[in-house]
DNA sequence: AAAAACACTTGATCAAGCTCAATACAAATT
DNA sequence: AATTTGTATTGAGCTTGATCAAGTGTTTTT
């Protein structure tokens, strides 16, 4: 009784109810006390380095995982080496939500830098959200927002110019990492040109180019993984189309 | 009492545990009990004609659908009447997932054909499934595969050639028209050559280029709508990058 | 039945972006 | 500090598939 309120400083640490990141994760939305009983079911192993794998293509899903900080990228790899970068992952989402339809997961995760993540076993999680409406809720909200993602990326891929792309995905990781309390216009790309290029289906030599004329262009400063973007309204308008400069847009 | 077991035409027509479709859709793996739990939510609605919306983007979540008869495609509009195409879907096919998130729907739905469908209410669904473990494990479920098949999809418009995106174009829908009882090799494509072009982030012209090339390599038979695929191992080779004849492959 | 609207096919041309190749730069290893 | 290895940049040329254009066939409207 006496100890229930001298919280170590462990403790502090690994709480969800704690944690920065309670509103952008899983718990989003949970009350206090719906928090606590997830909470307990979830794990915090020691954090991965660049390059390790939390997961493998084939693996059984034991556990969703949720970045608590670092970064991740998901792929699906093909046999002779070449894979499809599938997304990058920032704290606070979870991944292996393809996972649970076969119970096996559908693409491999690997950390890009030094990773920690707290792991939600699945069979725990799916037999407290039977008795949790809000955290079913949460889940199908999270599955669906999968989707949606998804499908955006779809009309990327499908539609998009070169350029279109890039600044799509540097505009993206802006607005995740200012969600995340970092500047919108000042941050480090944990990832290769290699791997960025793979992502947007596009070749490296492309990315590159891009880099250097944006940065021509005065839309940002590009030394390396370090990005600073300087003009945010031109790099939102390339998004959606830049009507004006070009002659050529992808068939519509 | 005495006509619990007088069941009328209507109802033989309409519930879940006759219907052939069963083991496809969202009952699959529901104890007959749980099947007649899910039955009492489901709403059918009268059939939708070629053209018809079942629902636009922006509409609020009011039920997901699952197609009976007929075929759905799914796109997001942009602006300017341009559209992405983001999947077909046959009868068993549940839609409207990724509107679960904002509780309103992220693309819009149009029938292709003729089309019936089942009308789930998502909150009685929701409400069910916090009840019913085994459904809630089926929504689990399909939202997850949901997730995979856009996965593999953005591996086709990441890395795939032209060719590569039609053949698998082609046998995804002989797969899926075979688990429903058809012929996986003599079938009727309900989508325009726009559409499916559209879908596999090509122009139309390469489409229609791609059906003549296909036909005088002798990989099918192709008459507007009316396919009959010829050569199911070549096609699958074709598939899976065609290591032999192809002396560019897109950058891996 | 004719006209109009639409969908599909085929051909010619062009460019976006890929491949190949060489070089520059950074990080890791010795 | 020098070497090795990996990553990024830049240049030249080429290919795939888009665009433009014209023509054919099909469906719908009048």
């Amino acid at each position: 009784m006496t100890n229930r309120n001298v919280v170590s400083f462990e403790n502090i640490k690994v709480a969800c109810k704690n944690c920065s990141l309670a509103t952008l994760c899983l718990p989003m939305g949970l009350s206090p006390e719906d928090m606590e009983r997830l909470d307990s079911i979830v794990k915090r192993g020691r954090p991965f380095h660049r390059g390790d794998h939390l997961f493998r293509e084939g693996d059984n899903l034991h556990s969703l995982r949720v970045i608590t900080s670092g970064s991740v990228k998901t792929f699906t790899p093909s046999e002779d080496g070449g894979e499809q970068v599938l997304s990058f992952h920032l704290p606070g989402e979870l991944i292996g939500l393809d996972a649970i339809q076969n119970e096996s997961h559908a693409c491999s995760a690997k950390a890009l830098e030094t990773t920690a993540v707290c792991e939600i076993p699945f069979h725990n999680l799916e037999e407290l959200s039977c008795n949790m409406p809000s955290l079913q809720h949460q889940m199908y909200r999270l599955l669906s927002r999968e989707i949606g993602q998804d499908s955006e990326m779809l009309t990327l891929l499908g539609k998009k110019s070169a350029e279109e792309r890039l600044a799509t995905f540097l505009l993206s990781f802006s607005e995740r990492f200012k969600k995340r309390g970092f500047s919108a216009t000042d941050f480090f790309l944990s990832m290769s040109r290699h791997e960025i290029g793979n992502y947007l289906g596009l070749a490296v030599e492309t990315v590159s180019r891009l880099f250097t004329r944006f940065q021509d262009e005065g839309l940002l400063h590009v030394e390396r993984k370090h990005i600073q973007l300087l003009d945010l309204p031109r790099l939102a308008t390339i998004v959606h189309g830049n009507e004006n400069g070009r002659s050529h847009q992808r068939h519509v």
